[in-house]
DNA sequence: GGATCTATCTTGCTAATGTCAAGATAAGAA
DNA sequence: TTCTTATCTTGACATTAGCAAGATAGATCC
């Protein structure tokens, strides 16, 4: 809640006392009910009650916009993981609840997870996508990392030397994460239709659940 | 070539011959310059050098331009990865080809690859994309019943009864395409960036040949 | 307290878009 | 030839992103 004001009767207040996050909440909104199509710079600036023209001072344009949505989104979704990963009891467990949590955080942000991962559309450049990007990977690098038998990697670890790591299991991580968001894509757009509603969570585990054991053992020659 | 008319002077002719064919390769044009923020009609139709309401006669709109585009891509997707499959000699090297020339394509072609996967933004229903993504959908599914020894679906097969040697298969058959795609994907979106461009390429070998192994392997229990 | 500064927000404008409706043109059928 | 139909154009409307110039008010300094 904006600690100043909360409504915006057209001459409530010329300040607004947290516009900022009151945009981010409208995009909220209209993602969530009209998809990134009914996105639009000024559709959120109705919603939080201010002229077409004010989100400018803070995001500049609709990119800098979009871009703290999709930081946003990488937040939730680690978050998500963070939950599903410290409720795992064993590694099976662990890496299926990973991969559930991913495709779980699709479904119910289809427009949040597609600009997330529409870096024409973003700055990926910009410090804080990047950092919470990194945030998300980090979380789902140690779920194959904890596979592996091997120690997982702080949040200053993996900024600082985190390479020297990766070079011999950069493969197994991104077998995990291209398995676990090739699924969660896939899904969310709609190409498993072959495969009955029904099913998609026995699927899950039992591809899941595959991979992890694969992931456990080593890698054979080169 | 329109057999009709190439060029389109303001008087050249009112109508122009083959303008759908016209408009698709003006969209593609746009497309591979300007990406998807670019495309629009207009700028299609005035490449095409007809007006600026002409391609509602053919596409209806917006949505239907794009369903046309996006199932010509997945046609150009399945050629690639045909010629690639073709001349592939053992299993090791057609599971890696495979993946190779799917990545290769969401490379060549970003921004048809991302129209071919935003089911928001299509029709996905219309008759030609199911058919041209089913196609796609086959040859990856055939690629992935030889790794595990099966025999291959013809496209009556597949169209027809597919499903009884799917229900054993099938997580197999999503494992193998999720890692396809979801590579393809974080690859497009730059998610890889943690890994030298310079050691991609050995990486979708590595990744591929320890998945390929595995595939081939019977899965443990349930 | 009062003057000034600066961030914040508004108003008004331009160029562009998708879509619609009505009309113009041509190609083929009758 | 005349009629019919598919194809394309013209003109309009509502909407958008982005820019520029101005209005407002909170903060800072004297």
């Amino acid at each position: 809640m904006p600690a100043k004001r909360e409504l915006h009767n057209p001459k409530a207040s010329y300040h607004h006392g947290d516009l900022r996050q009151a945009l981010l909440d409208a995009g909220d909104g209209v993602l969530q009910e009209q998809g990134l199509k009914g996105f639009t710079l000024r559709e959120c600036a109705r919603r939080a009650g201010v002229s077409h023209a004010a989100p400018k001072h803070h995001f500049g344009d609709v990119t800098g916009f979009l871009t703290e949505i999709a930081a946003l989104g990488f937040m939730r979704l680690s978050a998500a993981l963070e939950l599903q990963i410290a409720g795992a009891t064993n590694l099976d467990e662990e890496f299926i609840a990973t991969t559930r949590a991913y495709v779980d955080f699709a479904e119910a942000h289809p427009e949040h997870f597609r600009i997330m991962f529409r870096c024409d559309l973003l700055d990926d450049q910009a410090p804080n996508i990047r950092q919470a990007a990194g945030e998300t990977f980090r979380l789902l690098t140690n779920v194959i990392l904890r596979q592996r038998g091997e120690p997982s990697l702080s949040a200053s670890e993996y900024a600082s030397g985190g390479e020297v790591i990766f070079v011999n299991v950069i493969h197994d991580i991104v077998i995990g994460w291209s398995h676990i968001h090739g699924l969660a894509h896939l899904k969310l757009e709609r190409q498993l239709t072959m495969v009955p509603e029904d099913m998609h969570e026995a699927l899950l585990v039992k591809a899941s659940r595959r991979l992890a054991t694969m992931l456990r053992q080593e890698a054979g020659n080169t």
